[in-house]
DNA sequence: AACCTCATGTAACACGTTACATGATTAT
DNA sequence: ATAATCATGTAACGTGTTACATGAGGTT
């Protein structure tokens, strides 16, 4: 089971919004699908290359202002399509927090409660980020493109307040001498 | 920031309840951390060398009959606490679901659908499989270990509902072509 | 005899981060 | 001028999976 790089699905997914320069698909990534994906610069130019040399993308150099800016190419929009369709792997778990917790016993005293209440305030600024672009959202033209958005980020919803409700109802349950 | 490899710290937290050779190691970890933890042979084996070399674990071959038995030593029980109590980094986010989902217009029509419903699968079956834990896990004794195992079953609850009530909200919000 | 599970390990590869290096443009 | 931001890339390293190889012991 060769897993194809991912990277290059998300710079595809990126160009396929507007043409854009390495620098700004990085930035793309970060805000717009910063909640479930991560890149980085040392990802993304490869790919980058990677994906020219296929003729997915084509680099086009206008006015000479600053780096190269890149955009989708038919070929690349096709390719782009293939790759969504295939089946995504769920990476498999490694949740740092839950392995120490397990442990819990083996913690410093007070240690368990610092941790969840620090997840606690991770969720509620979550929460009102999420919040923010919901705001954000709904003056946007509604659509197909639009629904989309809204199932991604209901998502981040719904996960952000199950946590903040475990965290929460954990700091009680936590046994007495932590 | 160089990560320590965390292999370490489940394996040394596996031995921590009782002696096992490397193949009980994997088989309690994916049995008891299963949903939020994983570790494949190839990583266990040379952690578990490693562990011996640094005086944390002692190799046992008692009777002989079939591979050699781990168990933890003071100075290992040391370790654990130590690596326990470190902060732990969230490992960057890469949802394959999502990323789909947030280009859902490139998706084939019906794609959608069959992933969401996917998804709804899942959660059933992880509820399922939650609820004879924790039907399991109230027959046990009281006490802190007993908590903090709780805790860590009630954080797959709370995220499989509301992975479950999230999916079957974005099935019926889906865009009418989908 | 064939097969399954237990058991241990290695090698090749994929993936991804971090640190470093470098320089252009733009704002103060 | 100076600092911040934009911009591009490489190299080293860490981490982790998968496939492969090998063999013991017990079951059908």
């Amino acid at each position: 089971m060769s897993r194809r790089p991912q990277t290059e699905l998300a710079v595809l997914g990126a160009l396929s919004t507007g043409s854009m320069t390495g620098y700004e698909v990085r930035a793309a990534i970060t805000e717009i699908l910063g909640d479930f994906w991560h890149e980085s610069f040392g990802q993304i130019y490869p790919a980058l290359n990677a994906l020219e040399q296929a003729g997915a993308i084509a680099r086009s150099t206008p006015g000479r202002t600053s780096g190269s800016r890149f955009e989708i190419t038919p070929a690349g929009t096709v390719l782009l399509r293939e790759r969504l369709a295939e089946p995504h792997h769920a990476t498999p778990p490694r949740n740092g927090l839950l392995l120490r917790l397990f442990f819990g016993t083996q913690l410093p005293p007070g240690r368990s409660r610092e941790l969840l209440e620090a997840e606690i305030e991770r969720a509620e600024v979550a929460l009102a980020r999420f919040a923010a672009i919901r705001a954000d959202m709904d003056t946007e033209p509604p659509g197909a493109e639009h629904d989309y958005r809204a199932l991604t980020l209901a998502y981040g919803e719904h996960h952000a307040r199950a946590h903040l409700a475990w965290a929460t109802e954990a700091l009680r349950a936590l046994p007495d001498r932590d």
